[in-house]
RNA sequence: GCGGGAGUGGCGGAAUGGUAGACGCGUUGGUCUCAAACACCAAUAACUUCACGGUUGUGCGGGUUCGAGUCCCGCCUCCCGCACCA
């Protein structure tokens, strides 16, 4: 036992989580007279790698605010969760054969340690996990209520499929502004009391808000599942980077579509960080214009284009459709068909990396065929050409050359006329001018009128002659909501007569079945496929009953819907899917709600049906769960009114830009379908969004190059050459002008070289000029150069060292030299680099000084696997970038360390003081020392730190606890008040950086002036609380309270005590600082002109010059304008 | 190409139109020590001056203002997102 007290965060940290939960502080309730206040952070997929000290950035900015609003007084809701279903968990049952849950609990009990440790105040029995069949039961219940609703743009909500049902019966489908899908035909009452029930099944998934259905979708066959388009990064998947096909298959799919508008509104009521805005708004996508319908010559089929420039319609001169439309082939005379059929083939397949890589080189063919122009009649050639776009508008356009650069290639390669059609065209023989000033010409009915007037005379004739109509476009597509795997939501469903039905509510949560093995099934059925008995026998359900032995399908056709012969079915209406009786919000939302039970008749059942095989995928959990912390234990509803009318939304919601166009866009959507059923009390989930920004970690790499590298292009520059060493070996960095670093060396039979970037051809012609316009010269080595030199290493670096020499970047486009020769380090590669290079992680316990530990490597096999060929000396120089943490780049740093070596507060207070929650940056640990000596410091204020200096001179029995309870000084208030004022004031605004400054001063302060005393300490302690809670606890006991520090009062600042009574005046002359002055608080301006003016500084700095002005900002400043 | 954001010491970063660089790291010098570490004290934008001081400084060029890192106009660069989206 030490006879003075020390800072020991390792004793007093675990003592006060001990505390914390015996006394189940951080227990939250839904009564409260306090108001509330909800706090969400993004929750996080237990990953096998742990928390790394990234993750906690955005819990501990979370924590100090909630513990701070806490104190302000509010009843503070601060949960956490896992979102527990995901793919790396499967993987790990596949190769395993253990059930994805066992790693699943492994890897929550990690996170759940590790998160307790940084001391977060989470109120834990509020936890949720979104593979808990207790929680996925209520989102397969939300599932099964998108399935029983439609979107009505007249009533702009959901409204129940019963009243579309109804709707049929009376007027059919015409008039009626629903969405729906494209190819809806139109019909009449008639027509609907015409169709088989079936039929009528098939025509209400064409507007249910989710169904199967027939779509082009992201197959990728590596993950043996589809993705979604957020699920899709540069033509790979975004987890694994596998190659990703687009193919047409029947998958559930959600019509996000129908909300598209109200996600775009929604998005100005909500204070969200622009750019996340702007992506959602991108990603949605809406372009207003119109739709032109042409009419073929010498056919029926007529050809629709969308345009957003209407007004240039004169200046058509052809039309491309996508070679994929579907008139193609009709098209296209006999004299042109080999033409055609070539390019087909040739731009099927062309991959999406090399349609965007060359996107300059004009392709295309005629079809032969013609339209005719809906305003002049004149025949316009119908060609196809791959930069048409098959998935966007009716992929089809029309081609303006004169006002698209586009359309303007196209014509000059393809000979075709360019109309000008404005007089304010510059030269269209230069490129197309895209401009809408000016007044219109060769445009019939438009000449003269300006682009306003033009755009509205002529919708108003395609309207009114039935040629078109003005049209809004999204780019926002239907998401698809099925995933070939096993760990994830079974969707509620079973199929029977080739229609899907929904089990019954009461039969929910649907669980998982047991399986042998958690892979796709031998004829690539889904992992489900091999549940025994995953089937469901509807209970007293109104599905039609029909011949059973002609639809019993085999598993293998379960994404088809079967044609079903007429004779098999009894043809009787069928009621739609039961609406449930739902608690609601406002009135009207259950107001229109009817069934059709009197009208239609129920057939109990108890036949077993195949259920649905494909699960849910990963952000349908993740699309509510804020609501279930408000309510967890809830087995009647996904959470009740009451805990939603407490909790209302969230109020501040805090997690990784990365999700901007996934989950915060499906929630938003979601959210929005729950509150036009009265289930949810708001539009918007969450008022008010924060990005933390990522925290990087180093990683160490080589790069080596594929073989497909070679026929690509690679830019290279090198700015400040180095030939100090030049050992087989030789390895140098420096900094140049520029600032850029470099690296580079030569060896026997390596050359290795820092890549800055690379590009295609086109741009690399751009860097070229930028280069040459900074004076910079650059040397070309050709492909023929490099190929022939490839094999001689000392002459390519004998080129090398010349262009060097003469400080000159260069540019080498090598065609074919073996890629074990050519090792690349440090590279900006990422937009195409899937492609040219595998880039070789390597563990940081490899690394010494840079250099790579290759006996240690070749033991951990880490590049045996890789085929990596080591350098013949043993020694390889290592570069870093800085990226994402990740397990599969070995950067990861957990926060544990960290918490050993420098206790929770400091590890929390450090994280703070990095910069701005919003920003990334790379970790580093330098710098901590800092917080953790400021730790010291305050905690030195409560104690007698003269003990320190000389225990012997102290008696042993004392605790030298040295908080006195004198009255404070002037100083003192000021420098507390100080604190308070800028403390509080910076949490507010969320810039936890400057508080943990702010912290620092006032310790310093009170330092210099030696004070202890109670009342500036005990409100300090309070302030601290949020960012070090456990130093704030162990200290509010010392000062003698018995409850915990979080329930304590956050202290408010008195102006009075900022105030000093002099005040110290900067002094410009003419607006330049040139000394200060000061004066007593109540000087009058004219006392303070005159103290100014007898200053020696003033009057050196006026040379004799008259004053023209004499400014004082009260407080502030004092300028002499002379 | 379109959209969003940002450019401030050696570094991370501070600055309601009012002393640019708070706070911390790093560096340098000092105290303590046999010594080292820790700790403590001091200095630290650049240029210039023996010194007092002076000059220049927030990516570049203009402007508004008594006064601009901050506001306005025109550029440059970097990062992020989207991208033959008609």
């Amino acid at each position: 036992m030490v006879d003075y007290m020390e800072y020991t965060p390792h004793e007093i940290e675990p003592k006060w989580r001990q505390w914390w939960q015996a006394q189940q502080t951080y227990r939250v309730s839904n009564q409260s007279e306090k108001p509330k206040y909800y706090i969400l952070d993004m929750f996080p997929y237990p990953s096998g790698a742990g928390l790394h000290v990234g993750h906690p950035l955005g819990y501990i900015a979370s924590d100090i605010l909630a513990r701070y609003k806490r104190l302000r007084g509010f009843n503070v809701l601060h949960p956490m969760g896992y979102d527990s279903f995901g793919l790396p968990a499967e993987q790990y049952a596949i190769q395993t054969g253990n059930h994805p849950e066992v790693a699943t609990v492994r890897n929550i009990n990690r996170y759940r340690e590790q998160l307790d440790e940084i001391g977060l105040s989470f109120d834990w029995s509020r936890e949720v996990r979104t593979s808990n069949p207790a929680y996925y039961k209520w989102t397969q219940w939300i599932f099964m209520r998108l399935f029983e609703h439609y979107y009505d743009r007249d009533a702009n909500k959901a409204l129940p499929i019963s009243q579309l049902v109804s709707r049929f019966a009376t007027r059919g489908n015409a008039g009626m502004n629903a969405v729906c899908d494209d190819d809806t035909p139109a019909f009449s009452a008639e027509d609907w009391f015409a169709m088989d029930a079936r039929e009528q099944q098939q025509m209400l998934l064409k507007y249910r808000l989710t169904y199967p259905g027939e779509a082009y979708v992201n197959w990728c066959p590596a993950l043996g599942s589809v993705l979604s388009n957020d699920e899709v990064k540069d033509g790979v998947s975004e987890r694994g980077g596998h190659p990703v096909e687009r193919k047409m298959m029947n998958q559930w799919n959600m019509r996000i579509t129908a909300y598209a508008d109200r996600l775009l509104e929604g998005l100005n009521e909500i204070d969200w960080p622009e750019s996340i805005k702007e992506q959602q708004r991108n990603w949605i996508g809406r372009s207003v214009g119109a739709s032109v319908r042409f009419d073929i010559a010498n056919h029926d089929a007529r050809i629709e284009v969308f345009t957003t420039r209407v007004d240039t319609i004169y200046g058509v001169t052809f039309l491309v459709l996508a070679p994929e439309h579907e008139l193609v082939a009709e098209l296209t005379t006999d004299a042109q068909r080999t033409d055609v059929d070539a390019y087909v083939q040739w731009a099927g397949a062309r991959s999406d990396v090399e349609r965007m890589a060359d996107t300059k080189k004009v392709t295309g063919a005629f079809t032969g065929s013609y339209v005719q122009h809906p305003f002049t009649g004149a025949a316009v050639p119908i060609y196809i050409a791959d930069y048409v776009l098959a998935g966007y508008g009716t992929g089809a356009v029309m081609g303006v050359p004169s006002g698209d650069q586009r359309d303007w290639n196209f014509a000059k390669h393809f000979h075709l006329p360019i109309v000008p059609i404005l007089d304010a065209q510059k030269d269209l023989e230069e490129a197309a001018d895209p401009t809408k000033e000016g007044r219109y010409i060769n445009s019939g009915l438009i000449n003269g009128l300006d682009y306003a007037e033009a755009t509205s005379l002529l919708i108003g004739y395609l309207e009114t002659n039935n040629v078109g109509k003005g049209k809004t476009q999204y780019k926002l597509r239907n998401a698809v909501f099925s995933r070939q795997r096993y760990w994830g939501e079974p969707v509620p469903a079973y199929w029977h007569d080739g229609l899907p039905h929904l089990i019954d509510d009461e039969d929910l949560p649907l669980v998982l079945p047991a399986i042998d093995k958690y892979l796709p099934t031998e004829n690539g059925e889904p992992p489900l496929a091999r549940a025994e008995n995953w089937t469901y026998t509807p209970r007293q359900t109104a599905e039609t009953p029909v011949a059973f032995a002609s639809v019993e399908r085999e598993p293998s056709e379960i994404f088809v819907v079967p044609d079903i012969a007429e004779d098999d079915i009894i043809s009787i209406p069928v009621p739609p899917y039961d609406t449930v009786q739902i608690e609601s919000f406002s009135q009207d939302a259950t107001d229109d709600e009817q069934t059709q039970d009197d009208l239609l008749p129920s057939h109990p059942l108890t036949l077993s049906r195949p259920l649905e095989l494909s699960t849910m995928p990963g952000w349908a959990g993740s699309s509510w769960y804020f609501y279930r912390y408000m309510d967890p234990a809830n087995d009647q509803a996904f959470c009740s009114p009451e805990a939603m009318r407490y909790w209302q939304a969230v109020d501040v919601y805090l997690g990784g830009s990365e999700h901007a166009v996934g989950h915060l866009l499906y929630s938003r959507f979601w959210n929005h379908f729950l509150y036009d059923l009265g289930l949810v009390p708001e539009r918007e989930f969450a008022k008010k969004l924060i990005n933390q920004g990522m925290i990087q970690g180093r990683s160490n790499f080589v790069f080596r190059a594929k073989e497909s590298f070679f026929e690509q292009y690679l830019w290279m520059k090198v700015l400040q050459p180095y030939f100090e060493e030049e050992g087989p070996m030789a390895q140098s960095k420096s900094q140049s002008e520029e600032g850029y670093k470099y690296d580079f060396a030569f060896g026997a039979n390596n050359l290795v070289i820092e890549v800055t970037s690379y590009k295609m051809p086109e741009k690399i012609e751009r860097i070229r000029r930028t280069a040459e316009a900074d004076r910079k010269r650059m040397l070309v080595l050709s492909t023929e150069e490099i190929t022939d030199d490839i094999n001689h290493p000392e002459t390519i670096a004998a080129k090398i060292r010349a262009a060097l020499n003469s400080r000159e970047a260069f540019i080498v486009t090598p065609s074919r030299p073996s890629c074990e020769q050519l090792y690349v380090s440090q590279s900006l590669l990422y937009k195409y680099n899937a492609d040219v290079f595998t880039k070789l992680h390597v563990d940081v316990s490899l690394v010494e000084n840079d250099v790579l530990n290759v006996e240690k490597a070749k033991a951990n096999q880490q590049f045996d696997k890789a085929n990596f060929k080591i350098d013949p000396n043993g020694q390889f120089t290592c570069s870093y970038e800085v990226e994402k943490m990740s397990k599969s780049k070995y950067n990861v740093v957990n926060p544990d360390d960290m918490v050993r070596e420098y206790g929770a507060d400091c590890f929390r207070m450090y994280e703070m003081f990095l910069g701005p929650v919003e920003n990334s940056k790379p970790w580093s640990t330098s710098g901590i020392t800092g917080v953790s000596g400021f730790l010291r410091k305050f905690w030195g204020l409560f104690f007698d730190s003269a003990a320190k200096r000389n225990p012997a001179a102290e008696p042993a029995d004392t605790s030298l606890f040295a908080v006195s309870d004198a009255a404070p000084t002037a100083d003192e208030l000021r420098t507390l008040h100080t604190c308070i004022k800028k403390v509080t004031e910076d949490i507010e605004r969320f810039s936890m950086n400057t508080c943990v400054s702010n912290f620092m001063t006032c310790t310093n302060e009170l330092r210099s002036l030696n004070s202890s005393k109670r009342a500036v300490l005990e409100p300090l302690v309070v302030l601290l609380a949020p960012f070090a809670p456990h130093v704030a606890e162990e200290l509010w006991h010392h000062l003698g309270h018995e409850t915990t520090v979080c329930d304590a009062e956050w202290p408010t600042y008195d102006e009075a005590h900022l105030q000093l009574s002099t005040i110290q005046y900067p002094v410009q002359v003419n607006g330049k600082m040139r000394g200060t002055l000061e004066v007593a608080v109540d000087t009058s301006n004219a006392d303070i002109e005159a103290m100014a003016m007898a200053q020696e500084f003033v009057k050196r700095s006026l040379q004799g010059s008259a004053v023209k002005k004499f400014i004082v900002v009260p407080g502030r400043i004092i300028n002499i304008v002379a």
